[in-house]
DNA sequence: TCGGAAATCAAGACCC
DNA sequence: GGGTCTTGATTTCCGA
């Protein structure tokens, strides 16, 4: 069996380029998330700018993200119910 | 600087009894652990026999286990505002 | 035959009780593992104050169960070959 | 001077759609990181269906990010040598 | 039983 | 420097 190393060296050219391409696009989409997480950096600095204090923002999102996802678990559950009873 | 390989074998009997006992310990723990988690897996199985979906059990311990969190999260919060307020 | 849906909208009380029974055994079970965990950890963070390299321990309990689950495996082994001869 | 927990009662409209404003920016802004975080995760997905080892591809990526960044803090130095001879 | 999917956990980065 | 967030690895769990 080819170890991964064999795999490298002895692939043809097709599969390096799509292997290169594929390194190439995970590597711009973390570049798209380092920006995002910049831009939510600026977001806070501006509302502390404001005068609030973000460890109270941060506090608000995380209780409307467990919100959100108490709300979707129980969606998923409901589902799971419709499902059971062939009301889906 | 002492390597740790230079440590045990240039330690005395203390210290060696002393890492014994540590190492004892977590496998007691881990051997609770592991039990633990045999029990829930019969309980399942338990439940699976009684003719219920197991997934559906899941997902309802999986709702609670989140509902449990947000009055975490929100109680949290609202000890943050008491606490800006200075009411705490 | 009766869904699990059909069964929850249809149980008695008694069905109902147990399952609750099941659910909250399950999370009792689960908050015990979630405990036994946290002492694990506990113990870990002891060992590196006590100045150990808790990856190397980490390694000695690894090898440790390994040899524990090849003991007795040799003693299933041993076990068969004298039922096999009628020692037993 | 007012606490945060004052302004949030006393504020007037504009400000308390202000500031609901940026949590919802922020918010928008962490679901869009999530999904490329998911996008990521497809890629190597997909890089594994494909019959390469994804760890091995994370660690090509983690190299080349410190070569980047060290070419980054190289050229950095470059320029402040230049700078400092007056060849910039 | 094997492989993928998910949870858990410690380490490192990063911001304050 | 303290604390939080992120990431990477290991382990765990389930279905096929």
């Amino acid at each position: 069996m080819l170890s991964d190393a064999d795999r490298v060296t002895q692939m043809g050219d097709n599969t390096r380029a799509k292997l290169k391409g594929y390194i190439e696009r995970i590597e711009r989409l973390e570049a798209d998330k380092t920006e995002i997480a910049a831009d939510i950096r600026e977001v806070y600095a501006e509302i502390k700018t404001f005068g609030f204090d973000t460890k109270i923002v941060k506090k608000v999102i995380a209780v409307r993200k467990v919100e959100a996802s108490e709300r979707a678990e129980q969606e998923a559950l409901l589902e799971m119910y419709l499902n059971a009873v062939g009301l889906d």
